[in-house]
DNA sequence: CAAGCATATGCAACTTTTTGCATAATACAT
DNA sequence: ATGTATTATGCAAAAAGTTGCATATGCTTG
C-alpha cells in the first residue's frame, strides 16, 4: 500500500492542504501517482489518528477555511522505514489497450477515434509537463537542486508520454495500412 | 470496470481456460492489464452467471482437468457495446518513483540498488516482448494478420520499456553527478 | 520416497479504490 | 436573482483488487 506513503512525501517536501495535495496528486505527478480527493482527506484522517501528521487550521478571507496539514517526526520515521524496503512492482491497466486488442470487431473509423482521443491526452499532459519542465529550468538554483530528484520523475513522464505519441502514429499507419510491421517490409 | 472485458476480448480471440487466462494476463499482456488467477476465476464466475461465457470440462491424462472457456453471443454484444463505448482513462500508479520522489532521503547506494532492481525488471520484461515478437514474426501469414492488432499493443509495451531503459541510464548520470539536467549543461 | 514444481481450481477475509452524494464560502457572469 | 466555477471539506456505499489459504494431480529431481 503505498498511498499513505505518497501523501508522507509529498508532506515531507512541503507541507500542505487536502485539496492542495489532491491538485498536486493530479498534475506533474500523476502518471506515477493518481488518486481522487476523496482518497486523500480520508487517508490524511488515517495518518492523523497515527500520529505521522498534523494540522493547523488557516482562515482564508476570500476562500472557505484550509487544514494544512506537515509531517512529524513519527510520520518521517515512518516514511524513511518504507523507502527501505524494496519498492513493490507497479499493476498496469490500461482500458485502451483492451480496445485495440480487440480492435477487429470495431469499425476503422470507430478506432481512429479512440486513437485520436488519446493522442489528444497524451499531448495535452506532455504539454503540461513540459510547461512545468521550463518554470522549473527557469528557477534559482537553490530550488533546482531540491527539486532534481521529483524532477527526474517527471522526466520519465515526458520519455513515456512520448513514446506514446510515437506508438500512436505507428497504429496510425497501420490502420491505414500503410504500414505493415509484422511483414517483412 | 475493464476486467470483464479484457477477459471477454480475450476469450473473443481464443477459448482457454482460467489457468491460462491468468497466464496470459501475465506474459505479454501484462502491460496493459495485469491481475491474479483468484480474480480471474472470481470474474469467470460472474461471467457464466451472466451467460457472457460458458465452459466445457476437459480432462486431461497428464494434469488435472480443466474448465475451457468460451464467449457466448450475449457475451460478444456484451463486449461489442463496451467497446463501442470510449475507453476510460488509466490511472498510474508506480511506487518505485514514489522512492526517487522522496530519494534526497536515501543514500546514493539505497537509490542505486533500487534503479538496479528496476533495470533487471525492465530488461527482462523487454527480453520477453521481443521474444514473442520474434515468433509472431515467425508465424504464417494467417496468424500474423489476426495477431496485427493484439502485436501493436505490445509494440507500445516495448517502447514503453525502451523509455524506462533509456530514463535509468539518465537517472544513473544523474545520481553519479555526471550530469544535471536542470542545469543550462 | 520425499521435496519441489507446474498445472489447475477456488473460497474467504481484508484492503483499497471508485462513485455518488453533500455541504459551504466566494467570485463572476448572465 | 440565478447559474456556474473554484476553493475546500468530507461521509457512505459499492466495486474492485489483494493476500492468505486450501486442495489435488502428476512429473521430475535428489
Amino acid at each position: 500500500m503505498s498511498l499513505p506513503h505518497a501523501i508522507l512525501a509529498l508532506l515531507d517536501f512541503e507541507k500542505s492542504s487536502g485539496y492542495d495535495l489532491a491538485k498536486r496528486f493530479n498534475s506533474s505527478i500523476s502518471f506515477f501517482w493518481s488518486t481522487t480527493h476523496q482518497q486523500v482527506y480520508r487517508e490524511l484522517g488515517k495518518l492523523t489518528e497515527k500520529g505521522w501528521v498534523e494540522f493547523e487550521s488557516v482562515s482564508q478571507s476570500e476562500k472557505p477555511d484550509k487544514k494544512v496539514y506537515h509531517i512529524t517526526e513519527a510520520g518521517h520515521d515512518a516514511l524513511l522505514d518504507w523507502l527501505n524496503k524494496p519498492a513493490p512492482a507497479a499493476r498496469f491497466k490500461e482500458p485502451m489497450l483492451i480496445k485495440l486488442f480487440a480492435g477487429r470487431l470495431l469499425s476503422r473509423e470507430a478506432l481512429h477515434e479512440e486513437v485520436d482521443a488519446h493522442e489528444n491526452r497524451h499531448r495535452k499532459t506532455l504539454g503540461y509537463y513540459r510547461e512545468v519542465e521550463q518554470r522549473l529550468k527557469a528557477a534559482p538554483g537553490e530550488v533546482k537542486r531540491r527539486y532534481l530528484l521529483p524532477y527526474m520523475t517527471m522526466r520519465l513522464g515526458i520519455r513515456l508520454e512520448e513514446a506514446w505519441l510515437e506508438w500512436i502514429q505507428e497504429v496510425r499507419e497501420v490502420l491505414n495500412e500503410q504500414k505493415d510491421p509484422l511483414q517483412k517490409d
